[in-house]
DNA sequence: CCGATGTACTGTATCGATCCAGAACTGGAT
DNA sequence: ATCCAGTTCTGGATCGATACAGTACATCGG
């Protein structure tokens, strides 16, 4: 049998409490008792105090859960969201907290169980849309909660971190009327409920279910109609996905209409990636033939000059994870919006 | 105060164990008598048993640690430990486990602590050295632990999965000596105890501390011994880190020398990738003028037509947590060597 | 009508540690 | 010797849930 706190305290002889003390509390006993313990606990082979026994009586697990969805896998591909987690990962090493990996592959019971069940202190929703029952799982445990996919305009108490998303992609919008860029196509991700690729027609943003992407396009909206350029005139694309070449798929349906757009945006900066990869193919260059742009200035926008919105991604893991771990009371600070700011480079050009 | 099973018995008038079973076993009582006690669980407040106490006392924590080193961005960055992270998070999730990063930022105090009071039910360990303490404290705690970093030829308990190294780079070897090469580049990590890259001299790869390296150069020094190449005569070149950049950094060391290697392998993709980056800014053709190959078989390997050798991350990482989710008894069950192959692609060509 | 079987539920012990009120001891001042 | 403050240690209560033995009661065949 495992060797307890009791073991230990039996075979020095002294109450269960003292040995308790010698890991918890060295201040509270003698420095040569509390030797002692330690070594016969070494020789019993008790490794110290149990953290499920620890965690049950101080009402604290010592880890917060990351709601991811759809795949784990996600959150180890996307640039953004691996800057994300190390941001917030760091922040929890350094409080001495693990981070626990919660993906939601479906919506269903077995996700709703595991979040139901995950010892954890809070909860960190990221990328998961705001319809899934598990968050209302979450929601139910009565733990912080701080979401970073969506404005949480259900709940007063939810905790927010995120930049504004409108403002940012209006400044990109600015930036490429100044340039004299009238005939835009924007690549997003779920700008469909479907998967596939290919050009979509919104009415206005204004439904779409993607927190982010609604608030981008209507960033961009907004934007163009100072200048004069109406909603269904900018040319919106869905990705199949949230990668290179799923970006470099949905930039063809941009590149080969005629005419052709004077400016291509991705609503992320892999995906703008995609974009420069189709024009390469295509013999177009970035900033002359063809203005791209991006969102989130990941490591690899800089080195292929890439115009985007920067928002540090660290920061935000850094700041869902300092929300999480001491939640503030005061209502204004618990909702964080960070800067973001837009990066000129060379992919972007006069019309 | 936050309700409890008790609460919510005494509320509806059952026992405690009624309620847990409401919960836990619903074929243990009557549909009618559980409806009663959800609903009225609900209308308390109630979200359903605390993971904490249930932990405690099925003994099982239901969470699988993952130790990482240096930091968690490295899992979130190699392309090769996303995936392997993927097939281990995919594996967890079925059998309703979560998965716990615990990042060893320095094998220091914290980092014990972290180890000590992580509520899982095994450890797995990955891309740490042998010789971090944090190991021996995950030992301490008598929990399953699975290798996937290095040989554990300290413990005979130790589980490992991964592949024969040495054969794998082997079979490369032998590869290249086919098609007539005879003076070639290694460029690994962790070749030299420094960070820098560049040129190093090893009289043997026997004692290098990098499990993978160490295993990966003694293949090739076989191979090429066979075919009358001794091992001086192979070029060694540490890379300053494990991705593209720094690939391309080292395989200038190679490239520039004269005479030029015929071939210059990358001890993993990324790096490889860097290499045919080199090639590219030098004007030089992969496959004709310098042969390339690589270790993984990442996904990026295939488009830039990359030989390689090739290991299933996802099933590594699978096999990583059957292994720890229920522990064969059996020895030779316990130690999972995984099958490696040879992907011949257009990076490498005759000599 | 008796004993066997089964269902539905209860009560108690247990998991391993921490908290806390207070006991026992220590040493120094009176 | 007495008192007191401070330190060191103890034992019981507690955290929240689950396992399991055991009870009450209904059902059923003979």
């Amino acid at each position: 049998m495992r060797p307890t706190l009791q073991t230990v305290a039996d075979a020095v002889g002294v109450s269960r409490s003292t040995v308790s003390n010698a890991y918890s509390r060295p201040d509270q006993l003698s420095p040569q008792l509390r030797k002692k313990i330690l070594r016969t606990a070494k020789k019993l082979g008790y490794a110290g105090p149990d953290p499920m026994g620890r965690s049950l009586r101080r009402g604290r697990a010592g880890a917060i859960a990351v709601l991811l969805a759809p795949t784990v896998s996600y959150a180890f591909t996307d640039p953004y969201a691996v800057q994300f987690m190390k941001g917030l990962a760091e922040t929890a090493e350094r409080r001495e907290t693990g981070v626990l990996l919660v993906p939601l592959k479906d919506d269903d019971e077995d996700a709703l169980a595991t979040v139901q069940s995950a010892s954890v202190d809070g909860f960190c929703v990221y990328c998961v849309p705001g319809w899934f029952r598990a968050i209302k799982a979450a929601w139910a445990r009565g733990l912080p909660i701080v979401n970073s996919s969506y404005e949480g305009e259900d709940d007063a108490d939810a905790m927010f971190v995120g930049i504004d998303e409108a403002a940012a992609t209006r400044a990109l919008g600015q930036h490429l009327i100044a340039l004299g860029h009238r005939h835009v196509a924007v690549i997003g991700t779920q700008l469909d409920s479907g998967q596939l690729a290919g050009p979509v027609t919104l009415e206005t943003p204004d439904h779409l279910e993607s927190y982010v992407s609604r608030e981008r396009l209507r960033g961009f909206r907004d934007a163009f109609a100072e200048a004069g350029v109406v909603w269904s005139e900018i040319v919106t694309i869905n990705a199949a996905g949230n990668s290179r070449p799923e970006g470099e798929q949905a930039a063809a349906y941009a590149l080969d209409r005629t005419p052709r757009p004077t400016a291509v945006v991705g609503l992320s900066d892999v995906l703008a990636l995609g974009v420069l990869d189709a024009l390469g193919k295509r013999g177009l260059r970035a900033g002359h033939d063809v203005s791209v742009a991006g969102f989130d200035d990941i490591p690899d926008a800089a080195s292929h000059q890439l115009t985007t919105v920067r928002q540090s991604a660290t920061e935000r893991g850094r700041v869902a994870a300092e929300l999480l771990l001491d939640p503030p009371s005061d209502p204004a600070s618990r909702h964080v919006v960070l800067p973001a700011e837009l990066i000129v480079r060379a992919s972007t050009g006069p019309a």
